[in-house]
RNA sequence: UGGGAAGUAGCCAAGUGGUAAGGCAACGGACUUUGACUCCGUGAUGCGUAGGUUCGAUCCCUACCUUCCCAGCCA
């Protein structure tokens, strides 16, 4: 099935590859990479990102390399290395054995620094930041050499050594590569290469104090790994004359390839690191893993599956330019892939006691329920049914509005699994509350006995309040008002969160059933959606329960 | 105002000289022991705009418009 789709439509990177394979533009197997720099948690974005190139590797029977982009130790950390991995492990997306460093390179990277320079291709500049700004130019004029652009390469060889030998302080010098000072690309405006970093790195601690920058480090990594198809996304599109100059002048036979795709944009969510990072330290969030975020970690707590994730992913298609995809579809996809896969259960959010009065008193039955109304191999469990259960408060109506079919006075509704109840009495407090319904049950409308004297309109969930089981609940909306995403430079957060965007409720009353719950463990409340247990916060005594996505609901929206 | 990209329905996205796939959302209807699911049905005389070439243009040509990226010793 999906073979015959791939034939059938392939994206403009499938056809890149086949293209390459079938004039051998390769003489080694495809390989891809993702190259994260552990400085941060991985999002959706990156998943997006992981999921191209990955898929590309499988498709033509390739490998797929995790690398860890790791050239500036003023950022990275192996903490986020170990949580960069475990995460791309969650999400499926195996690299076996294939974990590298871009930092373990060192050594090559140097030495083809000194190539570079040995062809007098590349010169140590003294130039201060301010002055190189200057010297730079701007997007309409172009830049001034260097007045030191035309050192000579013992000087430079002399001068890099140094370098290297931690002869300067940091910032002092740094190498830069002799291309075009006039490029309209600013790219190629003689990049740095190298800078002097005098710091501790996490994994070469203090063996080097001069680091290179992404631009050179980048293509010599791919070419060292063998790889040959570097995707990456679309801001990268005016660095690849550079990746290309590097590689050429390094004489690189069979050069990687670097091609880009389009970043992925979720409707009201966001995933830049900055932005990430201010509203986790900024406390508007519970760390990197709140269910609001979009990082994989908050995904996960959040209830997403990887698959749902994926097959979003697969849906959406290469992006190649600026696109933004709206949440429905996120949804839609773990809704689906939820639908047939979880038991379900009963759960009142928001609990109205109901008195059957003419069940017997102190007596209690169980009734078997299907767990999963799609799937039968998930079995029936058996739910205790009494005298006084709890309905979701919503589900009655003193006076119904047209349209309303569930309960109301002397109106008939069956309950889920049970029996018909008709509401014969509403009960009252002082102001006029209502705190209580009287209704009677028909013992001849037992579920599974396939009566059909008469017929209801609507079905209802329900928990027998002598074995319901308190919970506290999560529910999660858009973490920005109107779904509106920041993008000024100062962003007051406090006018841009949606309060509403975790409603916790508490004193929800579940099926006992529920007690038994694992973390991450996922359910369907019966008409309410899909929730998991929350890994972070439930306890055996405290069962916490998030919001993965409602149900639809018609019935809402005509209201 | 320099360079690089991209414009197909509310959103994503195929197609690319021969008369506009698919998914999400929305809206009807059927079914229903979840107002869920499922099923059926409804969308562009139109492919950023204006010209041109052609028997024929979303596709080719020209001009224009809009949006995004680039002036880190970040990646």
């Amino acid at each position: 099935m999906s073979e015959e789709k791939e034939t059938m439509h392939q994206d403009f990177l499938h056809k890149i590859v086949s293209e390459d394979i079938k004039e051998g533009t390769f003489s080694r197997e495809i390989c891809t990479r993702f190259p994260p720099e552990p400085n941060g948690y991985l999002h959706i974005g990156s998943a997006y990102a992981i999921h191209t190139n990955y898929s590309i590797a499988k498709k033509f029977n390739g490998h797929f390399n995790l690398r860890f982009d790791d050239t500036n130790p003023l950022k990275e950390d192996i903490e986020y290395v170990n949580a960069i991995i475990e995460d791309i492990d969650w999400l499926g997306y195996n690299p076996g054995n294939r974990i590298y460093f871009g930092s373990d390179y060192s050594d090559e990277i140097y030495q083809y620094a000194i190539s570079l320079i040995k062809k007098g291709k590349a010169y140590v500049c003294d130039l201060s930041p301010e002055e190189m700004t200057e010297y730079r130019g701007t997007l309409t004029e172009p830049g001034k050499e260097s007045p030191y652009r035309n050192r000579s390469i013992e000087e430079n060889l002399d001068l890099f050594t140094r370098m290297k030998n931690g002869e300067f302080p940091t910032g002092a010098k740094v190498l830069r590569a002799k291309i075009d000072m006039s490029s309209p690309n600013m790219n190629l405006r003689d990049p740095v290469i190298y800078r002097i970093i005098h710091a501790h790195h996490y994994r070469t601690g203090n063996k080097w104090c001069i680091y290179p920058m992404y631009d050179f480090a980048h293509p010599i990594q791919d070419a060292i790994e063998g790889i040959t198809h570097s995707l990456c996304s679309i801001e990268f599109k005016d660095h690849r004359p550079l990746y290309e100059w590097v590689l050429n002048e390094l004489d690189i036979s069979e050069p990687p390839k670097q091609r880009e795709f389009g970043r992925l944009n979720i409707t009201g969510v966001v995933t830049s690191k900055r932005y990430l990072k201010e509203l986790i330290a900024g406390e508007y969030v519970d760390g990197w893993d709140d269910p609001r975020l979009p990082t994989i970690r908050g995904l996960r707590r959040r209830g997403y599956t990887p698959e749902s994730i994926q097959n979003f992913i697969e849906e959406i298609g290469l992006i190649k330019h600026q696109s933004t995809v709206d949440i429905a579809m996120l949804e839609h996809f773990i809704r689906q892939d939820l639908q047939t896969k979880v038991p379900s259960a009963m759960a009142i959010l928001n609990p109205l006691k109901v008195v059957i009065t003419n069940y017997p008193e102190d007596e209690f039955e169980y009734l078997p329920i299907e767990n999963n109304a799609k799937n039968d191999e998930l079995g029936k469990r058996n739910v205790p049914f009494s005298k006084v259960i709890y309905i979701e408060k919503d589900d009655f109506m003193e006076t119904p509005v047209k349209g309303f079919h569930r309960l109301s006075p002397d109106k008939e509704v069956r309950l889920k699994g049970a029996y018909f109840i008709k509401c014969n009495e509403v009960i009252k407090d002082d102001d006029g509350e209502i705190i209580e319904l009287h209704c009677t049950y028909d013992p001849e409308t037992k579920s599974g006995t396939g009566f059909k004297g008469r017929k209801v309109k609507a079905t209802i969930h329900w928990v027998s309040a002598l074995h319901g089981v308190k919970a506290d609940v999560h529910l999660y909306d858009s973490l920005f008002i109107n779904h509106e995403i920041p993008k000024d430079d100062k962003i007051n957060w406090l006018d841009m969160i949606n309060p509403q965007s975790k409603v916790i409720v508490k004193d929800c009353i579940v099926e006992p059933s529920l007690v038994e719950a694992k973390p991450e463990e996922r359910f369907q409340f019966i008409r309410h959606g899909y929730f998991c247990v929350d890994h972070k916060y439930s306890t055996k005594k405290k069962l916490v329960f998030n919001r993965i996505v409602s149900l639809k609901d018609s019935w809402k929206k005509t209201k």
